[in-house]
DNA sequence: GTCTATATTTCGATAGAC
DNA sequence: GTCTATCGAAATATAGAC
């Protein structure tokens, strides 16, 4: 709290990182301004001259999940609803076993403080124009053209993805990643299996 | 605001539900008293006459799915790990569709407040005598005795129950609860049948 | 670009009357 | 058992010097 520091503009990365192990750790509501500064070394008023306002902060780790995000929904969506689509899944469900695992800390961010994260999206001067993505999977998984056992399966590949890599990872953590990934792509794989040749015969 | 009301002891239940319903839309920490207060027609003030601290109302929401998780968590590890404990995941897995569909606003809670919560235990006042739930799972996952495959695949089973009927349920909005839960079933059979088989053989 | 100092607001919590 | 009134703490945010 003694010497300025004049570190240039990786200090936003700076805020951007800690704030995200904050959140993550303690959660968004009970870190406070001052936290994070600490953290870094400098004071809470620094703060205001990288973001506005503390939601901002969030409101950026938040859109950079969300782009990932929806890189792969974008890509889903491209497809056809129906039976090309259907034939898409996998490879979907391939892409989010690859974006989980490499974006750990900031899946976490948004299981750990989703309050918070839906906070953000009713506030007015903070308008996501995108559509959430929450919302859009379920509206992918609520295509009349696929059958219920099928969207049905895809949510639970998508669950066992998330439950085995972040809720119960605790418990596979002398697993080597790629490993523990290959033993979900089995799961995936008997999930989806019958139901593929069943849905699209010919792809 | 303007009426006494003498209502009696179910007040402390109306204050639970009220508490519940709101954590569950907006979050713990964007509750506040004040919110609580004006939903049920009285102050502030009269709150503290049935909780001491607004933590405590939390508290009391927590350790009511905490006693239901604990029962089924006693159930199975009551079973010695291996072989027999193998065998209960089945029976397990059932009941944890049956409470996870029975509890729906309990489990939200619990979802969506998850850092406010962990601030919970972590507190001394409010010193949680049993280890969590989600880390006595963890514990179970972890068993030498069970085949790695075998455990992803119930933490799967777990996530696939949990994204079923939460994370993306709004997808399934208009299925029948039994058969959506029959759905799940189906996939928690797929996931496990063959493994059951391979690792007790003979039960 | 960072500081000190302070304004502003919100909220949990308490005191004491009825 | 509920109220009015108020306290005290904490946190976000701002003003202005350096």
């Amino acid at each position: 709290m003694a010497r300025p520091r004049t570190q240039g503009p990786q200090t936003r990365e700076k805020i951007l990182d800690v704030a995200l192990e904050l959140f993550v750790q303690y959660g968004y509501d009970k870190t406070s301004l001052r936290d994070i500064a600490e953290r870094l070394g400098i004071t809470k008023a620094a703060l205001y001259y990288y973001f506005e306002r503390k939601e901002d902060i969030l409101m950026e780790l938040h859109l950079r999940l969300h782009a990932m995000g929806s890189e792969v929904l974008d890509e889903l969506e491209a497809v056809p609803d129906g039976p090309a689509r259907i034939a898409a899944f996998p490879a979907m469900l391939e892409r989010l076993v690859v974006t989980m695992v490499g974006n750990r800390q900031l899946i976490l961010l948004h299981r750990r403080n989703q309050s918070a994260l839906e906070a953000l999206h009713s506030d007015e001067r903070n308008r996501v124009e995108n559509e959430d993505l929450q919302r859009r999977l379920v509206r992918i998984l609520s295509s009349e053209e696929i059958s219920l056992t099928l969207r049905v399966r895809v949510a639970c590949a998508i669950g066992a993805i998330t439950e085995t890599f972040f809720e119960s990872g605790d418990a596979f953590g002398d697993v080597e990643p790629e490993e523990l990934a290959d033993l979900v792509r089995d799961v995936i794989s008997d999930l989806l299996g019958s139901q593929l040749a069943a849905a699209a015969p010919r792809l």
